[in-house]
DNA sequence: CTTTTAATGTAATATCGTAACAGTTTAACT
DNA sequence: AGTTAAACTGTTACGATATTACATTAAAAG
């Protein structure tokens, strides 16, 4: 028997406002600061924003670009520091297939994730599905294997690509 | 009702000779190459031997190192493009969490595959679960999504590293 | 208000991967 | 065999991604 529950998956749809998602990722950001009392520093709710402004996953180089704050270049290192603190915050996640970064779409939810990564309109969805999490860990743990962490991408043709022909 | 069906894994034990199985990755590749009609030069012969004779994932670069047949370096594309030939047909995996490349443990099984990656030994094992590309599947469709390709990399610590502390 | 921890600035460098193009080998077909 | 087309190789240069190291500054904790 299969668990009814509606399957939790954010997939960006075209027309989609990225303002008010903005908006909410940077006040997730803040107060979750504020619990750990860590410093939610210039660069990175810079960073956060410039991530959280694109589905399409962004390089770090495309990062630092955008961070021309006073039109000075930034170094790399810059951009890879806040995109750490952001990760192990759990408010970025990194596309290890394509070196590349998307904002969490699910902050806050204790969530597992698995990538959905549309090649033709290269927009990224967050799929949370606990069966295939769950899945995962009983198989590897009765392959005799530990599991610390998953990381799961899924490529391939989105729904409104699909129906565009 | 669970599919009660042994789950297919081989992750390398520590005892576990090398050579026979280059031996029977080499002689998979011959006989693919000679079905498929593809020529299978020595690049590619050494490549996937360098790859077969270790069973931690190694970059381009460090197969590259190996390579030095008479004592000359070679250009990081000679080692790129064998790689490339080579994940195409079946008989090399790419990590991409690590930028590295396996040999392939399930040559010619039609299978799908999960790694397993130890963060301790280094060792990398390869999970053939059909349950878990299924479960994959079944999910990124029921959200919309049409799936051409799974990279699942598991992160942990493999049975032999977990008792021996 | 001083100590110590965290974050920043800056330069240099390491690591990973590809483009372009000329030359050579191999396979396929007269 | 000789010709042609396709695949592979050699070589150079470069682009893209990521980290180390260390001096300086800012913030939090005592």
């Amino acid at each position: 028997m299969e668990d009814m529950e509606a399957l939790p998956v954010r997939f960006p749809s075209r027309q989609h406002n990225h303002s008010s998602c903005v908006n909410k990722l940077l006040g997730d950001a803040e107060e979750e600061c504020r619990r750990q009392k860590l410093r939610f520093t210039e660069h990175r709710r810079k960073v956060l924003e410039i991530i959280a402004s694109s589905h399409k996953p962004l390089g770090a180089y495309d990062i630092l670009e955008q961070m021309n704050i006073s039109g000075k270049r930034q170094a790399p290192v810059v951009a890879y520091r806040a995109l750490d603190f952001l990760i192990n915050l759990g408010l970025v996640h990194r596309l290890n297939s394509l070196n590349a970064f998307v904002a969490c779409m699910a902050v806050g939810e204790d969530h597992t994730a698995q990538f959905l990564i549309c090649r033709q309109c290269k927009n990224v969805g967050e799929l949370n599905s606990n069966r295939v999490s769950e899945r995962i860990e009983k198989d590897a743990v009765e392959a005799g294997f530990q599991v610390d962490q998953q990381l799961v991408e899924i490529i391939g043709i989105c729904y409104e690509c699909a129906e565009s022909g």
